[in-house]
DNA sequence: TTGTACGCGTTATCAG
DNA sequence: CTGATAACGCGTACAA
């Protein structure tokens, strides 16, 4: 097990200086022709390269950016995290994950350990339980320290930072309208609680786009629950009831799995999806796409997303010193997927 | 904008020297209460942290892990992940991740990067394109370099160094016997070239279930596509005119996306799953669960492979330098789960 | 009990 | 043209 070369090493094996060698493979017009030929032909026989710690101390610069997200098995983060892998990799940085598992603590104990010199900047979506808890010291003491913060989907209005968000309210009409365009009136919501900004905005869209249409909005007709990522038997079991209780044509939810779940349950009251009841659904995954029948959806662009904020970020990281702060909010847009969940037109 | 804290700024404003301050925050019997009690309140307050960077190039050691993968967009990839970063966390260990797409060049070069410095080992599954050439010097070269490699999934026998993998063969035959006891015989098979080692095992694991039970292989009943993690229309298509121009009455596959493609195409040819065509794949993503019907797989345990593979990288990482080299494989199981796609018992 | 010197690998500055 | 020196931030052997 041989070591690493090193700047040294050469040096010693070809008998100059350590900056004669670190100088000659920098092509420094310093050094003659000849002796740079020389090291730099050992060098590269050899297969040298510069130790990326000892530059990142020198240039008190890692080339590193942070990600910090609630968790990764869940294709929206994957698509943000491929967006964001992709822009570093052409601006030269590299990405470091960690998982928060949605819990407080460990999202602060991340950010924490990648703030010590180990992370040029965050890119960073809270935890569930950071939202909810509605403490987020962690995050602006990272700015204090002059740390560049971008936040994406899972954002606190109040922190100084550049924000990256899909338009959530606008995306929310957008899929509610379809729904109205198709003849569907007794619309109902599956959504989060209101700690959860995603959801907040979502029931928003949904409540304008009713209004636009003149639908009156029914209280019941609106299911908040605590879940954002799953749904598990609890969940599953209070959509079932919120559906076997109200009388509807539609569902629209915030997100795959409640759709997902509806729709079975749906199929499980003997209601037809579409005939009876329209579906359209925040999503990412793949789910939608195969699911029998095929789910319509609110599409959110999490590559996009995940290419924006690193390119903020970066932006961030290579401006001049001397600039002055000026936070942006970015919006990435939606699109509408139409597939057979919404073919049947309502009378 | 302030700096980060040093040691050298707490010894100036405390007036003692750095290397007291070091020693008083590693509680050094060397320095006296006093100054100690002093020294650490004075850190806390101010919320000084060592710099991981210093440290690194200090101890000539990151304690991260790099994982090389092909693609994150991908349930097994990503649950591979999150076992990594689970069993990293528990060793107070970070995780680089980058990703390869599947292209040799890129991974030849995220290994590069990576291996300058920025981590003490590798988790890697090759790129397709990688498998495809034949060409792994860029894995030996970082394994002769002193770095410890795990490989899992998609592996190379020759490469010298521990490996993680699923019992392809068995795990196939687990699944294609299933067919086999629920009635089937004319068992079709959608798997991947050869080239590809799981594909490989996969197609081993269905022949031999075939021979134990006396069923005679039939080569026109097994497809071999190029594709590995997707299927375009391209590969759509192949299993399209397959399942058109045999007479079959089940399907084993070796992927999700595959089964849920030869779903819907059976569904077209007015095929009913399972009263006339059962299906079995492996599987990873949530698909199956939830498509209609909910298909049977045989599951693969991506976080207990992550969790495998980190262990044996941060085991090799931590063993005393003088300690002989010996590479293990190890295989995790799969897991047969019986839904919908073979309710059907074939007479 | 405290401080000095050194080294980790690199580059920049300055002296020869 | 080449080399010595300092610095990035830290820990530790050794000296005071």
């Amino acid at each position: 097990m041989k070591r690493k070369l090193t700047l040294k090493l050469i040096a010693k094996e070809l008998d100059v200086s350590i900056s004669t060698v670190s100088k000659a493979l920098r092509d420094s017009a310093e050094i003659s022709e000849d002796t740079r030929q020389k090291i730099k032909a050992f060098a590269k026989l050899y297969n040298y390269k510069p130790n990326n710690i000892a530059l990142s101390l020198k240039n008190r610069k890692t080339r590193t950016i942070g990600i910090i997200i609630p968790q990764i098995v869940h294709h929206f983060f994957t698509k943000v995290i491929k967006g964001i892998e992709q822009m570093a990799r052409e601006h030269n940085y590299n990405v470091i994950i960690t998982l928060s598992n949605n819990d407080f603590d460990k999202e602060v104990l991340n950010m924490e350990l990648l703030a010590n010199g180990s992370t040029d900047g965050f890119i960073v979506s809270l935890a569930n339980e950071t939202l909810h808890k509605d403490d987020f010291r962690h995050v602006t003491e990272a700015i204090d320290q002059g740390m560049p913060v971008v936040m994406f989907d899972r954002i606190v209005d109040e922190i100084p930072c550049d924000k990256v968000l899909i338009d959530d309210r606008e995306g929310a009409k957008m899929g509610v309208r379809h729904l109205l365009k198709t003849g569907c009136r007794k619309i109902a919501i599956i959504t989060t609680k209101d700690y959860v900004t995603i959801g907040k905005l979502r029931t928003k869209g949904y409540i304008e786009a009713l209004e636009s249409y003149g639908v009156r909005v029914q209280k019941e007709l609106i299911l908040k629950l605590d879940n954002i990522d799953r749904c598990d038997d609890e969940c599953s079991a209070k959509i079932k009831h919120f559906l076997k209780d109200n009388d509807i044509d539609a569902v629209f939810t915030v997100n795959e799995m409640f759709a997902v779940t509806a729709a079975r349950h749906l199929n499980a009251l003997g209601k037809n999806v579409p005939t009876d009841v329209s579906i359209v659904s925040f999503s990412d995954g793949e789910l939608s796409k195969h699911l029998i029948p095929s789910l319509s959806t609110v599409s959110q662009h999490g590559e996009l997303m995940g290419r924006k904020a690193a390119e903020l970020l970066i932006n961030k990281l290579e401006r001049p010193e001397d600039e002055v702060e000026e936070y942006t909010t970015a919006y990435i847009d939606t699109t509408l997927i139409e597939r057979e969940s919404t073919k049947k037109i309502k009378n």
